[in-house]
DNA sequence: CCTACGATGTGTGCAGTGCTCACATTAACC
DNA sequence: GGTTAATGTGAGCACTGCACACATCGTAGG
């Protein structure tokens, strides 16, 4: 708690507006996110906001950054320390579970405006790839490690996006995760 | 021309929609649609649309289809016959370059809602799944076709979001080219 | 020929949105 | 304790999607 009970006006208002903005992305299921309906969640005016984000943009990066460190943990904790490459298709399985469990957040993580220059944001970025680096060059080392782990990034980050789309009809999450387990086990399979 | 110079009122308002849509995609580069916009653009009131269309989505998903076919096009010809993994390299590179050429027109085409339930939409992207399958199912035989396909496209169809998403760090599009090759060789290359 | 009809386009209006501005409140600092 | 600056409020503008009543006009039926 420290002294985020009893502060200024709200409280911690910018805390506030970035956990209304993840619970209506988790019931709504779309990527909406209304600065106004963040505002009415949090219990103040519209505008109120305004005073700790610049505009729209800059509350769905900071509600993208918080998603992008989600992801990093869930990655981590689907395999702690991968060495095979079957160790790599569960870590690929988590990362599209990621994007059905939280349709919406993915969404807004990867294909809203966001503002660019966020260092936040692209810090949290540069992390996800930083550890998917390590992680495919420990288990391919021969393998160019810029392009392999662009690579893998690629397909788990495709599979994720057919899968919201629609496309790899999959109906519960237990067979996508089979057809990503498939898809990466085809790829990654055939290299030795 | 046949009879779309002299009908009703406008002429053929439909496909005077969908082309202002493209035309203000290609223009402003991020994938908003406004309806009332592409009226304006049209030259009709801002309700006009709603005689051809149902609603937004209806408008973006006919916009979408005509990315899909457009698409399929230049992936046949990036290679009219492909034979060999370098050759499946050169379409996925023209599949981002396709990103790359039309970023706003493909966000509308994969990240909007469309509505689900087009028939025209879902044929169009069932043509480019099954042209992918085709394509890989006679460069790698061996492969589980299904599995393999569907990879191939999560590889080309991530290397184009993580793209426009500007993670690849590709200033020009001869380097997000280099990326791309470099990628997908990283993937297909190991394989024999 | 000409009238009624149905398809198409117009205008108005409502609710919602992002964002700017002047204003109110209140915590914190001297 | 009073000043100041941070924070929250409210009205207002321009825009959006969409529903409604109305206008227009090509075309079929008499």
């Amino acid at each position: 708690m420290s002294q985020a009970n009893a502060s200024y006006h709200h409280g911690d208002l910018r805390d506030a507006c970035i956990r209304a903005a993840r619970e209506l992305l988790e019931e709504t299921g779309d990527a909406s996110l209304s600065l106004r309906a963040v505002a009415r969640r949090a219990g103040v005016s519209a505008t109120a906001p305004y005073r700790h984000f610049a505009d729209r943009d800059a509350l769905a990066s900071a509600v993208a950054a918080e998603g992008y460190r989600e992801l990093a943990v869930k990655l981590a904790a689907a395999h702690p320390s991968p060495e095979t490459p079957e160790d790599l298709v569960e870590i690929a399985v988590a990362y599209v579970r990621f994007a059905i469990d939280h349709p919406a957040l993915f969404k807004v993580m990867f294909t809203e405006p966001c503002d660019p220059g966020d260092e936040d944001r692209a810090a949290a970025t540069a992390a996800i790839n930083g550890y998917l680096k390590s992680i495919v060059g420990g288990v391919f080392p021969d393998a160019d490690p810029d392009a392999f782990s662009i690579a893998v990034w690629a397909v788990v980050h495709g599979l994720a996006f057919l899968q919201l789309d629609g496309k790899l009809d999959a109906a519960t999450p237990e067979q996508a995760a089979d057809r990503v387990r498939a898809a990466v086990r085809a790829l990654l399979s055939v290299s030795r």
